[in-house]
DNA sequence: TTGGAAAGTCAACAAGGCTGACATAAAATC
DNA sequence: GATTTTATGTCAGCCTTGTTGACTTTCCAA
């Protein structure tokens, strides 16, 4: 049905009605609780929580990035990321080099010990991921892309365009 | 280059790899920030947050609901939750009536004052959600709307399916 | 050599989650 | 009618994670 007779549908412009809209946004809101419900579960009673998560998951992704660009990624203070920095980095989760070129910097790495629980994080929020694109097929995960890079503030898909580029 | 030899790619099985679920896990994590961007613009100095406007939103999508109904669908404790309102309460944003049927319940609704509100919050919402649909196009909103519901857990993807009906 | 950038630290505060305990009214059940 | 359950509200206290402001240390670069 909603194939059949989408030529009409799809070129009016029926999906940006203020009720098309409404679904889009508690979808997301819906939707997001999802995507971390997992990362939280495993979370809960280690001591951390979703920020340390996020800095594990950045760390991991861009090995030897400085505090500095974590900063612009996270769009956090540097207190606030100090603070869940701090906590790794003395349970030996995070490794802090000074730079060789510019000592002022820091240089971040997990440890085994931290790789080890950002795999633990990010089998478990892939497996959800996994599960929905194939529930959804890949022409629907095409568009979910699409929308979500539409979404992003200009400096978020410029931080999210550049570390699609680099793969470690 | 992606659509001409998309036969090939779609029907494979490239979307599911672990590199095509990170770009997704990052892109809902930056699209989250943009998404909530705009209502937390209006409401930094106004002493309310995105808890409040979450509760907005939901009273205004169902007028008369009760204090158990919307807990539910946030997600939180009545502690929680009564602190939000208890506050748009006493500001006069939202009206509290006692059931007539169950005297025990409070049903809720928006006063002209917090119909206000929520209009502003969700117009700036909607704006954005507007903008990114247009930009992506039908097809790419519908595959948008797939994967999130597929990202839901199942007691979100009830609330949020029955939500979806009931076209107030 | 001096200015300023990068990083770290301390203190204080706020929002918004949480738990536990307790109160009240009304409905439901026995 | 007495008892239990349900819906709601409230007090107190805790945690995480965000904020601002002030200050120090290090060290590159003009």
């Amino acid at each position: 049905m909603e194939h059949s007779q989408s030529a009409s549908h799809s070129e009016s412009l029926l999906f940006l009605t203020d009720e098309q809209l409404r679904k889009g946004i508690e979808a997301m809101f819906f939707a997001y609780r999802g995507f971390t419900a997992d990362p939280d579960r495993i979370l809960e009673g280690l001591d951390y929580g979703r920020a340390h998560h996020r800095a594990l998951h950045f760390i991991h992704r861009s090995p030897g990035t400085t505090v500095n660009n974590l900063l612009a990624i996270l769009g956090v203070t540097k207190q606030s990321l100090n603070r869940v920095l701090r906590s790794m980095i003395e349970d030996g989760l995070v490794e802090s080099r000074v730079g060789r070129a510019d000592k002022r910097e820091r240089h971040l790495h997990l440890t085994p010990k931290g790789a080890d629980l950002e795999r633990n994080l990010s089998d478990a929020q892939r497996a959800r991921m996994r599960a929905a694109y194939r529930a959804a097929g890949p022409g629907a995960v095409h568009g979910f892309r699409l929308v979500l890079e539409a979404m992003m503030d200009e400096d978020a898909r410029r931080q999210y365009q550049s570390l699609k580029e680099n793969t470690p």
